[in-house]
DNA sequence: CGCCATATTGAATCGATTCAAGAAACGTGG
DNA sequence: CCACGTTTCTTGAATCGATTCAATATGGCG
């Protein structure tokens, strides 16, 4: 549910994936290294729609927020790129989204033209942009399961499960994270309004789930409850996998 | 909304993009012609969650639905594949989704693994991969934004839409098309129930936007009528555009 | 310290769902 | 070709989960 990160899809991937990734690293990485450094305070637009599209982007630190309004003002968060992960993997000429830093951020930039003619004559690094496109699709599959048929308390669940579990891969606490964003930008991501996603954070703590120290600071108290509500485990029996 | 249509994203996309297409069009056409056609009964699963990845697929004739299902039989369709769009784009080892076609359908069967082999020494192959994997991830995100942010009446209104501008595009009547699948499989991509989906078309019915001569039918009374419900018109004075 | 953003909580409402009953459409076999 | 059974669709009534509106509370920051 983390959405847009190579990293949280790294979980379903497979080892072969992660072979191949490793022989364009090198070069990739180079690259990067010497791509430009700039940085964003939090609430800046890293991009914004209808501009060109003319880098690819690492972020470095913080975390940045893509999106697009309606007309009408409504929101929809499409996911949050933490460090690591890449944006603007588009082919478009121009942005189809906004990228808001939701707090200072540090992002490597590469020009787009340049890396599309490298990418010509390096089948390596071309399927490395592959990959990670085809990652911000699994992830925002995921979304679209989440908001498309999840209640309040399994987006939320699910949403916190995300942080816990990337924590777990990065070698953190998985059960002590910060939430970056504010509550209006969890309820812009799964399709929530701010009151409900508070009052879902209240139930999940006075369920002893979760505690929150600060509003932006969430221990998790009893992670498998946590995951069962991620899966459905609301108050029905839970239904057997695949029985009949 | 009709997603994963190569087709329905190409309204958004660029001159350049279409250009850059045709030359690769070439040998990918030929490559595709002599594909081995393969015949599906509707009903019947192209592929299913957990089966080798070992086909790249193109809908020749018919209508699949792509899908997950949640451990609690819940579940989300993604998009419908119809006629010139792609199928099993991703680079995992195995498909994470069913495919399932909703009438009978007729695909051309690429391995996968040829074609790996092929884009990795043609860049322009690659590139029309990239893109429509792009494409793809254009229409999900549609897909979310509606199933996140918009009412019944705008995703029922947005995905009926969706069919008449398909016929705009291929030289049909705008106004008269076909809904090949259930309404299901209709509620289960707009996050929506049966009751509510039939509910919503009967609404737009006796209001007079559209006819419903069979079940299937549809036949649209007021285009424009359809278009601002699809982007909001509910009832409340429509908010000017980009107006402060 | 005090202010403005952000977050929480409550009460009333509303849109969509659930449960339930029919109606229509479809396919199959007589 | 029609009758039948089955599946799909429609419609109604009651319910429920999430939203809306409104009133504090909290907290970060100048």
């Amino acid at each position: 549910m983390s959405t847009i990160s190579a990293q949280s899809v790294a979980d379903r991937a497979f080892a072969p994936r992660a072979a191949v990734g490793l022989r364009a690293e090198a070069g990739f990485e180079d690259r990067l290294t010497q791509a430009p450094l700039r940085r964003i305070e939090a609430k800046e637009l890293l991009f914004a729609e209808g501009d060109a599209a003319s880098h690819l982007y690492r972020i470095e630190t913080g975390a940045i927020a893509l999106y697009t309004v309606l007309n009408d003002g409504r929101r929809q968060i499409m996911g949050f790129a933490y460090p690591g992960d890449l944006l603007g993997l588009g082919i478009k000429r121009e942005h189809d989204m906004n990228a808001q830093a939701i707090k200072p951020t540090r992002v490597r930039c590469l020009s787009a033209a340049s890396l599309r003619q490298a990418a010509a004559k390096d089948p390596a690094l071309a399927l490395k942009l592959y990959e990670a496109l085809a990652a911000e699709l699994a992830a925002t599959r995921d979304l679209l399961i989440t908001t498309g048929q999840r209640s309040a308390l399994e987006r939320v669940a699910g949403f916190l499960l995300a942080f816990s579990r990337r924590n777990d891969r990065n070698g953190l606490d998985p059960e002590a994270f910060e939430l970056p964003m504010t509550r209006t930008d969890i309820g812009d991501l799964l399709g929530l309004t701010i009151e409900t996603v508070s009052r879902t954070l209240t139930k999940l703590r006075s369920l002893r789930v979760i505690e929150l120290p600060r509003c932006h600071e969430v221990r998790v108290r009893n992670l498998d409850a946590l995951e069962r509500m991620a899966e459905g485990a609301g108050q029905e029996a839970s239904h057997a996998s695949q029985a009949i």
